[in-house]
DNA sequence: TCATAAACTGACTGGTTGCTCAGTCAGTTT
DNA sequence: AAACTGACTGAGCAACCAGTCAGTTTATGA
């Protein structure tokens, strides 16, 4: 049974995987169902037995892009302490960058119109990007409300300014995959602006 | 003559009007041409007489995009005069959340995937969207860099702060056309932020 | 060993797509 | 009036699409 379910999950996970990339990289609609079971290896029926139909597997490939995004921030939040606030808003950046990086077809994924356009007419998976975005601002939200606490940051509208910031942050990282322009170059920059941002007060001169 | 051409360019302007709005609004792929030469009123053959491929149709747009934008933003910043750089930036991020609103489908377009997939391989398509963001980018340099010389604006990377605020406003407009949250009750908050961001000093307390 | 169920197959269908092209026709030139 | 032009038409085409289904293979539990 065991060997029965890993042997189905590959299967399962394969077409997830490949799908993702496919999604991803091409869109939904030029993601074609028979070149989604070419490149698996799989025959055409398979795909309509694992999955209903198309937007099922796109349901499917969006609620793991989901698990593994929040999966993700989880671990780095849980391992990694910080010194105050300030420092760690400096972590959320650079792991949200990193992860861009290190995870592109998920940001891609999110960075498409189709989820957005899909989300109008399905609750499932406007679930599914209010959970992502939630778990993103609340991120964000966190940094700021624990630097008001210690100190290192000064008296904005936390929520607000979360929201802006993560913006800012997506939209940068949005125009590096897009080769508009790099992410690395401005990394010192974005870091600065935030910091005269959130400051208490600016050190003269 | 004159009726003629009148009549051709009626025919040919309907049609990329149409254009616009469907691929910004369902994008390239989900965009028929037996559709579009339906809502136009139009034989199908028609728009391949004007435009020999769906490509170059969305060449067409695109091109009438840009020099929408860039002449939009030409006339505000020919009519509108402003007291210091720091006011310079407040009228261009209200000005291009403004614009991201009344000219929906143009940011729309810029917004998609198509366009920069299109870019990698077609310099014009990539000619077109250089010159739409050099033009933005532009703007918001220049503001800095006149906040700089009046003193309103403090000691910054003037391109690279520019870029930075730049993927903010439009990282804002764009997740304010997906419904996830209003840029209008963000404001306020971002014209603050913006302050902190270029301020020479910030104020106490 | 065998019955049952689950996993899988690939030919098939009805429909849509971008695009072509032979031909019509109003208007202009010769 | 003959010759020509260029805008426009719409039937038609090959390619492709998502999805179906009758049938085969594989795994499981008794």
């Amino acid at each position: 049974m065991q060997g029965e379910i890993k042997k189905d999950m590959s299967r399962k996970k394969a077409i997830l995987r490949a799908a993702t990339a496919f999604f991803s990289q091409k869109g939904f609609s030029e993601t074609s169902m028979s070149e989604l079971s070419k490149i698996t290896g799989v025959a055409g029926g398979t795909i309509f037995y694992h999955f209903k139909n198309k937007e099922e597997l796109f349901l499917a490939v969006l609620e793991n892009v989901k698990a593994e995004i929040i999966e993700e921030f989880g671990r780095y939040f849980g391992e990694k302490k910080f010194e105050n606030g300030m420092e760690m808003m400096e972590g959320v950046i650079f792991f949200y960058l990193y992860l861009a990086g290190t995870m592109e077809d998920h940001f891609l994924l999110l960075h498409r119109h189709y989820p957005y356009k899909l989300a109008e007419v399905n609750p499932v998976c406007r679930g599914h990007l209010e959970a992502i975005y939630n778990c993103l601002a609340d991120i964000f939200e966190q940094a700021i409300l624990t630097g008001q606490k210690d100190g290192s940051v000064g008296d904005v509208n936390p929520r607000k300014t979360a929201l802006i910031i993560f913006s800012m942050i997506d939209g940068i990282a949005r125009f590096k995959t897009y080769n508009l322009y790099d992410a690395g170059a401005l990394y010192n920059e974005i870091l600065a602006a935030c910091r005269r941002m959130l400051c208490r007060d600016t050190p003269a001169a």
